[in-house]
DNA sequence: CTAATATTTTAGCCAAGGTTAACTTATTAG
DNA sequence: CTAATAAGTTAACCTTGGCTAAAATATTAG
């Protein structure tokens, strides 16, 4: 399958009274169709809706089994927040099911909450992998990682993962 | 250079006073120093601060190029939000001095504006690029790379570019 | 020129995600 | 056991980015 096969919109409809746009100038980079083009942006503003509760309970998985349990001290230390941003945002995500605990103790997810957990963090790793293969360098990989996790579907998610595992063996 | 130099952090310091966890159970995906984990999070906080801006200004500028004006009614029909929204988001591009308009007429970018749209769209067109040199299809690459551009350092950027020209070259 | 229509702005509302300061509850030291 | 410290919560505040409904301005049709 070759790549550029749909390089912009020529042949694109424009409902613009004055589209005037000779068709030579604007070669690569027309603008896609309007309703495409709002798609794109509201699947963004979608992913931005979930995307801190994703780091949570991700964070929350990664403290239970690495440290035993998730105390909100932890998290507001890793998450580089206070501690009243993260109770509060606890709080949503037990109003929204994903988190159990009693006041003042320590955290626990709930059967959803760990399956967005396995889920994020299965993607979260598939990304960071990824980054490494192509030659990213460690520090930079996470970082990218950690923005880049939410806003990569799963058809690319899938051809990352292929690259990585061929990557791994024909790696010199 | 290879892939994999470092994984996991068994030997990263932990402060943690009930630090009993066995080396041999988390090998490769430990938790990072926490001060590090904090960067993570704090640099994807600061690019959602951007994220929007940049968005409005390569908008901005795509309109200005392909229709001869910005308009706001254009604006909202390809974000996907109200003319409201629009609106004010307008004001807060003013106000930090990246778009310049008279009311109830058209809008142009400031020189600031115009750098920053043009960092944007590059910045954009080379993930996209890099998508689509993947084999990412043209609809799930442009979903993507509007949402992962805002997250990708220069490092990564570099290397996207790399790929994609020696895909380019050596493409079936 | 006037009336209808389209566009833009404003006002009032909301939720998310951050802050500091003050308070409450748990844990630890002596 | 009590006092000091650590951890968690709550209250009050802020900005961003959405929305709808109403008002103001521009544009277009007749
Ligand atoms: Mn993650
Ligand atoms: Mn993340
Ligand atoms: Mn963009
Ligand atoms: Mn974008």
């Amino acid at each position: 399958m070759l790549p550029y096969e749909h390089i912009g919109y020529i042949g694109a409809m424009t409902n613009s009274p004055n589209d005037v746009t000779p068709y030579r100038l604007c070669k690569a980079d027309a603008l896609p169709p309007s309703d495409q083009h709002a798609q794109q942006y509201a699947a963004v503003r979608n992913a931005h809706e979930t995307e801190l509760l994703e780091d949570y309970v991700e964070l929350i998985a990664d403290l239970l089994k690495h440290q035993g349990e998730a105390r909100s001290t932890d998290i507001a230390a890793r998450m580089g927040v206070s501690q009243a941003t993260v109770s509060k945002t606890v709080t949503r995500l037990k109003s929204l099911g994903l988190v159990s605990s009693k006041p003042y103790r320590s955290l626990f997810l709930t059967e959803k909450g760990e399956a967005m957990a396995a889920m994020s963090h299965q993607r979260h790793a598939i990304v960071l992998k990824f980054l490494r293969a192509l030659g990213v360098s460690d520090h930079t990989a996470r970082i990218d990682a950690e923005g880049m996790e939410h806003h990569v579907s799963q058809e690319t998610l899938d051809i990352m993962q292929r690259f990585s595992r061929e990557q791994e063996r024909g790696g010199s």
